[in-house]
DNA sequence: GTGGTCTAGACCACG
DNA sequence: GTGGTCTAGACCACT
């Protein structure tokens, strides 16, 4: 479920948050579905709860999941404010990764190409109910 | 023209790289122009010359510059072989960044105006004629 | 263990990859086992800790160490992808070296003979099995 | 004749030194054949004067050429002294070269096809196909 | 004047 | 304690 790379220059809280992420976006993970506990997580990948308790907190911030003393972590629902300045914040990602795309000579046709793909891929499993 | 964020989390030479490879891409500099000497740049920017060899240096390994002792350096023209190679990288990021911004609402549409105007902007001047 | 020229015209980090290189190759150092840390070797050969840093940074870039910060610089398993690459490079210096020995008298039986020298001892413990 | 890469890493007066060696060795320049003088050779190459004397006095000190005041540079014949001296020197390098190559995964089948080459080529006439 | 190497010493991020 | 970044300042090699 969690595929870590011990070996991988990206600190494994990194990982760790852009595969939640994941889980989340995708929907594998619930709106208000709780989280394994940092303990029992630290358990099955053998790595510091300090590890996944870093992960979990960057997921907060990023306003991804929200935690209840006591209770555990739960996957937020998702917040219209913070969609718009993480939307400008991936558009210009995309805007330099697109450019470099392009230069090494992608052309406009493939990288069409690949968003059908991933619109299809999207498309049939995400309903897209805001709250 | 180089805005560095000294308070960023992102290391400041990594800085100078995207910014440099955005001025190559973008053809604002031409292939075989020459650089900021290392020194001129450091004083420009107040930071340490170290910093800026630090950039180069990396450009070079990723064949966006080269750089020639005691005569200064350059950028680069493309390079097929290294080309296939970043390619695959940066498919791989733009499929992950382009998930993400469609799940955040971005439609299929908005993305490929965006792809047209970059291709407008590119696509102008790429001539790649050699000096 | 490392003969350091500090007097000699190659660049110490140079002569580092190039051991550290010689002692992967040769599988004294093993697949994933850790490499001195950067300060620890610094100390050992009495040379700045930069210094080693950049000796490891450039193993990594060639494929033949990882470094995880916070954890240390391992040795890694040999990549095909990279090694292809390399092999083009290799193959060429070789021709050349190859082609001055012979002028220099060096008959081709010699240079068989170094060669099931070598194969001799990689060949041996060249099992690459994962701890 | 000459093909420097004025883009190249490598020093030009290397380059120099390194096919010129090549010319010599390979007897395009045969022994007490006069080299270009400095001037015109740079004239030529259109690069500084002071490159062309840099890379000659290397090859004096290496003992593949000879000088003679005011009138000019020539081969030299090969000098027994010099070349054990050589020999164990390219012996060394060719034994490095060939480790890297087989554990990079040349087969020592292969390297022995390349020798073969070259023996022909060299007994032969010379083919010398540019890397 | 150019890029490249090295040192000494400080501070940060990670686990 | 690990690697990584940055500075300040020195010295070398090349053109």
């Amino acid at each position: 479920m969690f595929e870590l790379d011990i070996r991988s220059r990206k600190p494994i809280y990194e990982q760790l948050v852009e595969r939640l992420k994941e889980l989340i976006i995708t929907e594998v993970l619930k709106i208000d579905e709780q989280l394994p506990s940092v303990r029992t997580l630290a358990q099955q990948l053998t790595i510091n709860p300090n590890t996944i308790q870093k992960a979990y907190r960057e997921l907060e911030i990023q306003g991804y999941i929200y935690s209840i003393k006591g209770k555990g972590s739960f996957v937020s629902a998702a917040n219209d404010s913070q969609n718009t300045e993480k939307l400008h914040k991936v558009k210009n990602d995309l805007i330099k990764l697109l450019s470099e795309a392009m230069y090494l000579g992608v052309t406009a046709e493939e990288l069409i190409t690949i968003i059908e793909e991933i619109q299809a891929s999207i498309g049939g499993g995400i309903e897209h109910d805001q709250n």
